[in-house]
DNA sequence: AACAGCCACAACCGCCTTAGT
DNA sequence: GACTAAGGCGGTTGTGGCTGT
């Protein structure tokens, strides 16, 4: 959609560039009355001269409650390779594994840090892409279905099947509950136990 | 001390999807 | 079904701070 629409402010007349703290406490306040959803409304009664997007944008990267911010862990960073393994740019999918990490940061993240590192191991022979494909060509239809791939694998001896929308449902997870990445290793040692040690 | 280059990150842009009429 | 407004997402850019020369 277009940034900010012809009704209310243009984009010229609009504020822009980094937020204030009077800002910040207006749009706090406004979302506290009006709710984190009709981004329309939180524009206009606030009285800030942001746009809808403007506002989204600020509150979930920076305002929302129980943000980490910096510091991503070993353990975050593994997860985040792994999950880009595994999903590619899906940055909100995988920001939602992260509890209180947000899509902005991670990708910010990964541009920064995690994309030369990633590179650099795809740089080693060995580290197929194919596995990669059967992955993103077996998440069709709702469902995840991972077939024993002799050329690949070969000791495997089950197909295992994921629910896709339940493996990437994160609505339910409130704490940093690590069952589905469990899974997710689990079947990554099962299908490319070569490839465990990123 | 001054400058250049680099890096990290906040914010913007534009496309796509969804909801409402 | 067509149209419009708004939300959501990923890519990109701008800028401030840090580091090296």
């Amino acid at each position: 959609m277009a940034p900010c629409r012809k009704d209310g402010p243009t984009k010229k007349t609009m504020n822009r560039g980094a937020w204030t703290p009077e800002e910040d406490q207006k749009l706090a306040h406004c979302i506290q009355t009006h709710g984190a959803k009709k981004w329309k409304t939180v524009s206009t009664k606030s009285g800030l001269n942001r746009c809808g997007k403007s506002c989204r944008l600020r509150w979930l990267n920076y305002l929302r409650p129980n943000i980490k911010r910096g510091n991503i862990s070993d353990e975050e960073e593994d997860l985040i390779l792994r999950l880009h393994k595994l999903l590619g740019n899906r940055w909100s999918l995988i920001a939602g594994r992260l509890p209180g990490r947000t899509d902005n940061e991670i990708k910010n993240y990964w541009n920064s840090h995690l994309c030369k590192k990633a590179s650099h191991v795809e740089e080693k022979p060995e580290t197929s892409t194919t596995q990669e494909t059967i992955v993103q060509d077996n998440i069709i239809g709702g469902s995840v279905m991972l077939e024993n791939k002799d050329s690949i694998s070969g000791s495997v001896d089950s197909d295992v099947i994921f629910d896709v929308n339940e493996f990437l449902d994160f609505s339910n997870d409130v704490s940093y509950e690590f069952d589905w990445v469990n899974k997710l290793l689990e079947f990554e040692q099962i299908q490319f136990p070569e490839n465990t040690n990123i």
